[in-house]
DNA sequence: TATGAATGAGTTTTCATTCAT
DNA sequence: GATGAATGAAAACTCATTCAT
């Protein structure tokens, strides 16, 4: 008996968090309403509160989910190859994803760009794996002697992972760079910046 | 008589920016609470209302300040010159406002990089002057042959102001860049990217 | 078939009421939760309304049922000999019950004593049998010259009532007067006050 | 200027009191409403939380003050004589100042009846001057032969302001004992109990 | 003009009640 | 009959805005 509920209680819960992401990324955490979430997932205003403890915490939750998917993403690159190569996989990989949770992806992106010190700490914390993994991309590829060695890895993984979310943003809200190139752009120029000829 | 109530009143008008700009720095513009605005500002709640026709005509008030700001640095910039080098100038420029108003360079950040999207529409349209320089020092520099064709300059110049107030940022949280060679490392970063000492 | 069901159902009945007793006597009418009475019960929430009609229903379930306990309890108690012994009767026999109805004895006595008017009028008039017993006791008391025939009986029997509820609670809360004593303590009290050697 | 204001919001924090003591004596802690509240202190519901944190807040306030009440007449009866008489004059004193402030002596007797265990805690230590002189009342008392010594003095105490607030109670309700006879009648049973005219 | 208490519309949150399983 | 997720009316609480002083 519990069979069936269970699932649309799981199908509910998802579909709170994925209007609370379209809410929190449209307007932010002070800015979402409750009641918009809940009419947005079919449901009523106090089904949130069965499934959360409090708008912090679907908040948070959301939060954490999309820090979660992020790290996941950061294991399905090659292992080894050239520094662009790579970056360009990693956000490939993100995009695939982000494509598929657009409102997930805007609330990673918010928060990590302009959320409060709290939030963001909070973002940074919960993507630590990920931006291990772009940081040691970074390292191999100072340490191959490919890229510069004069800048500290870890805060430069983050800075990669705010580059990346604002051209994603860009993209969606200018049409450039139009999402085919995407992580090619991207990652070239994060590597190559804006010379011309860069290596010829 | 009129006279120092008149610069009185402009004291507190000042007052009010200057909280206003910290408070929706710190919190976006619906976490900011009027009542911290005022008191930050050593003024009473109502006065805010004899400044301002409301809590958004402040926050667009401080919005165009930021904005204007922007713009008015964008011309204190060498007219000629490597790109590399204006960019620099221009990160140097604004630094330097920046750091006098910090809070006021917050606000533009975050709404340029997480802002709602008719908020984005009017910083963007607020900054105009400013994005149309840093292109044409785009388009120049490409041009003379010494950065890429292949991306379009005016998202691209959104792109650098992004790019450098994430940089800010990082600055501001994280400790690196240091704040003395900011300048240097953002334009660094965005023209030459992260090849090593590609043909030096 | 229908016996073992029967019995089951009668079973969570009385644990719904004896929970619901706990939650009443802890936080009144108002301040008691469903939610805690049907868990308490060890039942779902919704089971409450296969046996009750509503909050409501069941609180005056419980009341109806303490009342009609001490109603009970007043018909074993002697038919004549001194006021004081057959006070102490009385209360000695709705202890025995109250003892191992503790929760209900607190609905009872907190509802007489603190409850809404509409409430404690249901308290009274369901109690309505006990309170003769008592002011029969004191009435035959004061026609043996016994008592004061300065008070209404009535009143006084509820008032009687009402003090040994206090002494029960002080009991309760602050071990004073000790379990075995409070027979004696609180017809004692009652009946001869606080003069000293008081008949000597 | 803040002449007239401060006596004006003075004005609307004891309307705020005296409206929450009717409401929380008629419905107890939980049953009584903030709207309730606020619009029979002709005032908006906002109002409440410019003079005090939270329903609890103000509940707490009643609650102290209406202690403080019973602790300031502990002081105006008179330092010897019999102990009958201290103690009716005990309850005259709190009579008077109950029958100018009925809302809030309620709130103190539903509270010292039946309040849940952390409420009645608090009324106990709030009123621990007024239990005191009640308990050395009682004391002298006892040493002087006056009364019996096999009661401790601070819980009988207790059991005295329980008392006093229950026939108070049973007087406004059923209108027995008559208002003027109130403080005679209370301390009379108390001191004397029920037996007839026991030396006289 | 500045003040800050009052306002009340708008939010979050609670919880008795319903109902599909 | 039991379950517990959903419901939504009602409650607590917030805060931009007004206005008498």
């Amino acid at each position: 008996m519990p069979r069936v509920t269970a699932q649309a209680r799981e199908a509910n819960r998802r579909a709170l968090l994925d209007a609370g992401a379209e809410a929190f990324a449209a307007h932010g955490h002070a800015g979402a309403r409750i009641d918009e979430i809940s009419l947005a997932a079919g449901l009523a205003k106090g089904t949130v509160y069965n499934h959360f403890d409090s708008k912090d915490a679907l908040f948070e939750a959301i939060l954490r989910e999309a820090c979660a998917a992020a790290d996941a993403g950061a294991d399905r690159i090659p292992a080894s190859g050239p520094a662009e190569a790579r970056l360009a996989a990693f956000v490939a990989v993100n995009l695939e994803w982000a494509s598929e949770h657009p409102a997930l992806a805007r609330v990673f992106a918010r928060e990590l760009l302009a959320g409060d010190d709290a939030t963001r700490a909070l973002v940074l914390g919960a993507s630590a794996h990920c931006i291990g993994v772009v940081a040691s991309i970074l390292e191999e590829g100072a340490r191959a002697g490919e890229l510069r060695r004069d800048v500290p890895f870890e805060p430069l993984a983050v800075n990669f992972l705010c580059h990346a979310n604002v051209l994603v943003g860009q993209s969606w809200a200018s049409g450039w760079p139009p999402r085919p190139e995407l992580p090619g752009t991207v990652a070239s120029l994060f590597v190559r910046g804006l010379l011309s000829s860069p290596a010829s």
